[in-house]
DNA sequence: GAAGATTGATTGTTCAATCTTG
DNA sequence: CAAGATTGAACAATCAATCTTC
């Protein structure tokens, strides 16, 4: 099928959400980051306290699959956070290979701070633009997303992977999912709230919580 | 200023941005680099590439500011890639200090088949949406990652930094460039090409290639 | 035995210090 | 002396192997 779609203008496209992406990580996430916690939290770890947040009983393995690190690299990073009081982990009675994580009073306060940092940036960035313009960009953006999840080609793609992707950007109503294939992990992983207003979720074991794609870059 | 955007509405577009970019790195991205380069070729490798393709006159310095990773660890890609006959390095008789980079045979046809697998790909992602649509949405983008840009605080913000951030999707025409304040990296290591249709660039002196944002984690 | 978490060797990164050259 | 590239120690990531618990 022929398309008016031009090679000069996707690569347009992705130039300006690539430039996008860096943008919102290495300035907007990385003031805000700084503001609430100086240098003492990295990127990733506060992955892990938003993860830890949304889901119960996280183990060391979707810990992994979520920060889209190794299992042996997760297992450090939680370490830390309980050394730093910022993660508290408490032995699960029936299985004592897993803990169970939660929050602390002083990681709650922080990432209530980083939340409430973030939409007052937010909103000046996103101030002078129309509500509609950007659900229109979001939803966009989404389809696009699936398309490209769905145009993977071989390795392991069963339909039921886990989406892994929104880091600490979770939706309940995520529109990702709804178009794709992928399970969301916070969802699976919240005991109560089973899938808040539509979507039943089909599947509902977890297993193996593969990545979106290979992350690493070699 | 009261503005209808709220915080629900900037957290689900942040989200679909984050979405669509580990969409298109993990996956999109991973799966033409595994298409051209099996597992020989890390994504930070294929940036190099891209850079002493489009730039002449590379240091070190520069394909470290480049990458987001500090000279050394830009001195030991470099010699990896020359050892892999991916890169040639050539002494500058002025200044031994520095050297001159350029690509091999090699290395040329493995960009050219990057960029033939990109096009083919992108095109089937993008083959059911609007190039107005797209076009419209690419430049949303721009002024956003400019709007985020100029809101960066404080720490070495000189208007005359360089951007470095459309990584292997180098453009011509830059919009961010435009509506922002940085001056494009790429361009200003083109000794021809000086700044093609419009648009002057001013400054011309590299110095002190400093980052878009702290890139590190920590 | 299997599932999951942790250890040990290797690799790649940063930072501070050193070397090189103009 | 200054600018830039490289070295060496410290640290974090990976993978393979081991240990623990059911």
């Amino acid at each position: 099928m022929s398309s008016p779609i031009t090679p000069e203008l996707t690569h347009e496209f992705l130039s300006s959400a690539r430039v996008f992406a860096k943008a919102v990580r290495d300035v907007f996430e990385a003031a805000i980051l700084q503001e609430v916690a100086g240098d003492k939290l990295t990127f990733v770890q506060l992955k892990l306290l938003y993860l830890v947040a949304q889901a119960d009983s996280v183990t060391i393995g979707d810990a992994a699959a979520f920060l889209g690190v190794t299992s042996p690299a997760a297992s450090k990073s939680v370490e830390k956070l309980v050394r730093r009081r910022l993660l508290r982990r408490s032995d699960i009675q029936g299985d004592r290979r897993t803990s169970q994580l939660s929050l602390t009073e002083a990681s709650r306060r922080l990432l209530e701070a980083y939340e409430a940092a973030r939409n007052q940036r937010a909103a000046e960035v996103f101030a002078q633009y129309l509500p509609e313009e950007l659900q229109h960009t979001s939803e966009l953006l989404d389809r696009l997303a699936a398309g490209i999840a769905r145009q993977r080609p071989d390795q392991s793609a069963h339909e039921d992977e886990l989406c892994l992707q929104c880091e600490i950007y979770f939706r309940q109503r995520c529109r990702f999912k709804e178009f794709g294939a992928r399970h969301c992990f916070y969802q699976l992983h919240k005991s109560d709230q089973p899938d808040p207003p539509s979507v039943p979720t089909g599947s509902s074991e977890l297993e193996a919580a593969s990545d979106f794609g290979q992350s690493k870059e070699g």
